[in-house]
Formats: structure tokens, C-alpha cells, sequence
DNA sequence: GGGCTTTAATAACGGTCATTATGAAAAAGG
DNA sequence: CCTTTTTCATAATGACCGTTATTAAAGCCC
């Protein structure tokens, strides 16, 4: 009974993502919002509810659909090789749509009026539950003898968080593919190796 | 001959510092910079003109009295210690005021309304110099026999900034000053030493 | 001390923000 | 076909944005 919606919910979010991936939380408006997915004001409120929440749910599906290369990361044999494959995912994803660089996750965290705030919450609540995994990980890979016994899977985990974000920040200052990929292959020389494995990069500098 | 001015101008710079550190460009209004500053708002006009010029000269005091450890880190003898001293700086800048996080120049380059372009693109080219800096400062620390033949001062530079960048969001992010202290000792502990100098930190693991 | 100039403070300006009331259009049930 | 229910589109709401007339106060020169 009564009458159908005429818009894909889908479609409007991934619309909602570019436009929160090129201007952030704060500086996405309504009328940016509407142009973008071809549908008007009231349509998005009756759907997502206000624009924190359609935010929200733009965030998750963007988790989905763009950053799915951290479960898949993390799934991999060895600790470096989860490195080596969150860094080369983040270069893609920051540099792949020339009209939104960066990441849509990093955006919001800096940016900073009082009505953010909540926004910004979440976004370091998620970053934090991503450093936890990473650092999870890195502690199997030191029970399973793939990472030395001096290594600290918290100091790993969060020089890696730093890293990425940096790139983050770099590519949307306009850093090159190439720039972010040497950036990430230095970072990874710095990778402890354990004796029994050869070091799959030895030195930065060929 | 006229009235004095009542109020101080590098004080009010100060407090409008403060603001735009705390809430970014965008997120500072006018309530926000007249309440910090207690100059009411025409004052503000008259004495910096419009809200842009008033953040631009807020940058240019904020390098100068906050950001001095950068140049003061380009005139140490050894490349080590001019990225140790970056690291270090970096840290205390990010973490020693509660109230206000993270780093001014950075805060400006992501947020993203269409009225923000200017600021950004002057942040990103403050940003782009700083780097060519590094990289001369590396170039010459080549030159000099301080780094090896191998290293490539191009992306030395490129991963300093974009850990030093990292480390910001992670201080908005609430980190503490002791992990960020553990992530600038990973960054460094992959410096490329020459031959004839011993590395400061030769592990990052005790 | 009066005339002139500069600053201070109050209040208003147009514009945009997120949000929503209002009423027309469309689909399903009886 | 008519009623009911849901969605659509237009347009309005109050609040806040950056910016600026306007008016009152304060200091210098003659």
C-alpha cells in the first residue's frame, strides 16, 4: 500500500560518499548533497533521517565498498605482508578518483566545528577499533614466530596508523602515485624481521 | 592624531591562533574569535580585514612563534638529527596543549567547503616548501657524506613529512605523547646510516 | 576648548545553513 | 472508483554565517 520510493537508497549513498569525500562532513551542504544524487531535500530526511545520520550509514557503506582491503589484509600469512598490503590499499584508494582524493574517514576527523563533534567521535572510536585489530594481528604474529620477540605489536600497529594517515594527508595535498608508493616502501624498511625469513625488501635504496 | 587603539594586536593574533588551532577555518566563527579575543567584531575587520586575511596572519604568526623548531632542526650537523629534532618538535607542538590538539597547518588542508580554496591551497604550498627544504637539507647532508649514496633525499623528505603529518591527526585523535614518542623511534629506526657513523638507535625494540 | 580624525560598540544586512510544514501526485486495498 | 497511505516537490522556517552601516566615544591639532 501507498506509493513506491522512486530512488535507489544505494545509488544516493554512494553519491553521498563522493560528495563527504570531496568536502568533509561540515562542508558538504544539502544543496551539494541533492545535486549529486539527483533527489530532493525531504527525500534524503524521510530515508537517512538528519545529516549525521545519513553521514552514518555513507560511512559504513564506504567501509564496505572502498576499504575492504584491511579485512583482507589482515587475513594475510605473514605481519609484513599485512603491511605491505594496508599501504599499497591506501595508495589506491587516496589516489585513485582524482576528483576525491584522500580518505573520507580522515576528513572528518580534523575538520572541527562543535556540531562535528559526534561525527568526529565516531571517526576516532573506528579508527582506534582498526589500530586494536591491526595490533591483534601483529601479536599472533609474534606468538606465531613471524614477527622477533623484541617487537611491540602496539608501537607497530600505530606507526603504521601514522603512516597511512599521513599519506592520507599527503594525497590530498596532491602527492603523487609514485611519491605515496616510495613513501610506503621506506616505511616498510623499517619492517622487523624475524632471523628464520629473509627480508623481502632489504634496503630502500636499490 | 585620532583615537588609540585599545586593544593588542599580536595578543589578539594569539587568541584568533588558539581558535583556528581548536575548530579549524571553517569550524571558527567570528562569535568564537571575538569571545577569545574580546575585541568586538569591526575591530577585527579593521585591524586584519576579512576573515582569510585574519587566518593568514594568524599562520604566519603561528609558524613563527610555534613551528620555530623547524628551521632550527635544518641547521643541526647530521641528517639524523635534523629528522630526530622534527620528530621530537612535532611531538611536543601536537601534545602539549590539551585544549587544542594536532597541528593549524594541517587542520586547514583537508576541511573542504568551496570558500576554504585559498587557505588550502596556501597551506599546501607552506607544506610543499617545507619539504623542498628537507629535501635540500638532505640533498646536502648527501653531499656531505652524511647519508649514503644510496638514500634518495627526495623520499626521506616525502616520509618524514607524511609520518609528521600522521602524527598530527593521531594527536586530534587523542594519542598519547608516549606512543607518538614509540612511532617517531620506528620512523627512525630506519634512517639510512653511512658507513663510517654508528646508528643512534640501531633497533627499535630494546 | 572646538573641529577633525580614528576607533569602539550596537545592530543590521543579505546569504546560506539544516530542517520541516504543506499540499500535490502516485500506488495499493476495498 | 474511491479512500487510504506513502512519496514527491515547492517553499518556508529560524538560526547562524561573514560582512558592514551607523552612531557614540575618545584622542590630537589649532
Amino acid at each position: 500500500m501507498g506509493r513506491h520510493r522512486e530512488f535507489d537508497v544505494e545509488k544516493v549513498l554512494d553519491a553521498a560518499i563522493c560528495v563527504f569525500w570531496r568536502k568533509g562532513y561540515e562542508g558538504a551542504s544539502y544543496a551539494d548533497l541533492t545535486e549529486a544524487a539527483g533527489v530532493e531535500r525531504p527525500a534524503l530526511y524521510s530515508a537517512f533521517g538528519n545529516k549525521e545520520a545519513l553521514f552514518r550509514k555513507a560511512l559504513v557503506r564506504y567501509y564496505e565498498r572502498y576499504v575492504d582491503y584491511v579485512p583482507a589484509a589482515l587475513q594475510l600469512p605473514t605481519a609484513r605482508e599485512v603491511a605491505a598490503h594496508l599501504l599499497q590499499g591506501a595508495i589506491d584508494l587516496t589516489t585513485r578518483y582524482p576528483d576525491h582524493t584522500g580518505c573520507l574517514g580522515i576528513q572528518g576527523v580534523l575538520a572541527g566545528s562543535d556540531e562535528a563533534e559526534p561525527v568526529r567521535q565516531a571517526l576516532i572510536e573506528a579508527r582506534a577499533e582498526a589500530e586494536a585489530q591491526l595490533r591483534q594481528r601483529f601479536e599472533r604474529a609474534k606468538a606465531e614466530g613471524d614477527l622477533p620477540e623484541t617487537a611491540r605489536p602496539d608501537t607497530l600497529a600505530a606507526f603504521l596508523m601514522a603512516v597511512l594517515h599521513g599519506m592520507a594527508v599527503q594525497a590530498k595535498a596532491g602527492f603523487s602515485r609514485d611519491t605515496l608508493e616510495a613513501v610506503a616502501e621506506q616505511a616498510l624498511s623499517t619492517w622487523p624481521t624475524d632471523a628464520r625469513e629473509g627480508s623481502l625488501r632489504p634496503k630502500p635504496q636499490p
